[in-house]
DNA sequence: CTAGGTGCAAATCCTTTGCTCGAAT
DNA sequence: ATTCGAGCAAAGGATTTGCACCTAG
């Protein structure tokens, strides 16, 4: 049996954790930190792949921003803040219905969808500037 | 009164034709060449940034690839086919009703939305291999 | 003359990979 | 001894910006 890599659990617990829905590589480089972890960018990098080819992970892509990650679970989809990148899940958006419909219609074999509606959030409305940056 | 480019003309054009349906930079560049239009490739971002800035054309994010670019026009969502890039129109697949539910109750103010889905084209299923490049 | 479009080149950002060392089996 | 995981460093790719020039108004 091969060694797991040490990361894979602390990687998973924080995933778990709720402060923050979804993590990009950064934030959890810096949110291992707390714990004196301090693993080089590319094994967190080479870690979460594997998670997210696992399917343990889901990638969650956003516009201008780097990529977002979260436990694999019931199926949701996102509210994305352009200004401050804040991620909010949120029931399914798309009827299967109906993307199953468009998806047939062109046949398209159909990946698990994963959609995120870029808004502003309601802090970034009322402050007109960013939200500051969550606390890990 | 300024000078406009003289590459947006070419590009509209380009966008409104039908061969493709959303083009990347790349694309754009490769087929003004065709018309013996040689601009570096910064001029044509910079043009298409424009013509997104002043809402003329959308911009749609893609998972691992590059963006691309489409008139603006009425709305629309997209199959994308993760092999081989190819994007498709499909008609609505997010009920206003259900996204803008969604975002009030998180307070979020939306943009207009541009789902994505993800899947494999007819032709990639078939062939097991990308769909050769379309002639631009 | 002046504003701003253009090209060239370089900086930047993020992602990804090669390679070596060290630790666990 | 062998097999990976981990760290370091550097490549890669795409995007973005600074700057100087040139041309249309």
């Amino acid at each position: 049996m091969a060694r797991a890599s040490k990361l894979i659990e602390p990687i998973l617990t924080l995933l778990a954790g709720s402060t923050r829905h979804a993590w990009s590589l950064e934030d959890i480089r810096q949110d291992l930190r707390t714990r004196d972890l301090t693993p080089d960018f590319s094994s967190i990098f080479r870690v979460v792949e594997q998670l997210v080819a696992q399917g343990r992970v889901n990638r969650i892509h956003l516009a201008d921003a780097p990529p977002r990650f979260e436990l694999s679970g019931a199926h949701h989809d996102h509210l994305h803040c352009t200004l401050c990148d804040l991620l909010v899940p949120v029931p399914c958006l798309a009827p299967h219905n109906l993307a199953d419909q468009a998806a047939q219609a062109q046949g398209f074999a159909l990946h698990a969808h994963n959609i995120v509606l870029d808004g502003v959030c309601p802090h970034c409305q009322l402050q007109r500037q960013p939200r500051p940056e969550l606390p890990a």
